[in-house]
DNA sequence: TATTGTTATACTCTATAACTATA
DNA sequence: TATAGTTATAGAGTATAACAATA
């Protein structure tokens, strides 16, 4: 069977922002670790590219730099980052994941997963498979590109 | 071929938030209509639930009454909403969508869905569909419940 | 001049706590 | 007492505009 992208549009547009709501209220819940969606992802993004600069963060977060400029602030804040002068150029900045940061980061991640794979236990292991390949087909068309989310 | 718990879980965390960031900027780049995501989810409630409760909305989008409240206000005052004494409960609130809040929620669900309907035209009508599939399987799984997000 | 980042400001979204009014 | 809703307050997330520092 096919389906119009229109229909699939649809579906997007009504079921992400479920799934989304679930995602962030678990990530609230979690009292020890408090960190938010989009603290979770730029946590996340650091510790994967240690050195990041400020704009490599909101390029891939698809935010603008003052957004991501607070965001980080609050990560700094906590200890999660700690945020160094770029050896070779000075207007840069150098983000780099403190041990409490990965701490926090994987107890987040751990906790998220959890709640999310208990409730997709009852899923048919063939349905799972078609959800997985579903967002592996959603990805590379939804990942940014580099330019945030309210470019002209 | 078979998925984990856990192995969806990992999709979904990482996928689900790249769909929303473009559905919300979607939304917002509409300057003619302005609309946020909640908002929006609002305003299709009502319209197809007229004469709905504070409550009812809360419910249905999993948000606190006082959230909801302000939310409620926001749409109000733009006049896209308006709120009744319901005739047998004096403490209840019989929400209605005016005409001008049925032409911005219609002018907004248009441009979101032409928007992505566009960026899913690349993909093969058989993917399409697996999409809508996976779609259709989660969203039981994460629509609410009756319970607001944060609670105990 | 162009790039990197921050500050100032403002608005939406969301929660908890405390309250009012009605049932 | 229990239910429906609002107000007060606070914090995260996001944007635009204006700026400073470095290249």
């Amino acid at each position: 069977m096919a389906a119009s992208p229109e229909e699939t549009a649809r579906e997007l547009l009504e079921v992400t922002p479920l799934v989304l709501k679930e995602i962030r209220a678990e990530m609230r819940r979690q009292t020890s670790v408090e960190l938010g969606v989009p603290q979770f992802r730029s946590l996340n993004f650091v510790d994967k590219n240690q050195g990041a600069s400020l704009l490599d963060v909101a390029n891939h977060l698809g935010l603008t730099p003052p957004s991501t400029s607070r965001l980080v602030d609050g990560l700094l804040a906590r200890g999660l980052l700690t945020r160094q002068d770029h050896p070779s150029d000075r207007r840069r900045v150098s983000l780099t994941v403190t041990a409490k940061g990965q701490r926090i980061l994987e107890a987040s991640r751990k906790g998220t997963l959890t709640y999310l794979a208990a409730k997709l236990e009852g899923v048919e292991p063939n349905d799972r498979e078609s959800i997985v390949r579903a967002m592996k087909m959603l990805q590379p068309i939804f990942a940014n590109n580099g330019k945030p989310s309210g470019a002209k």
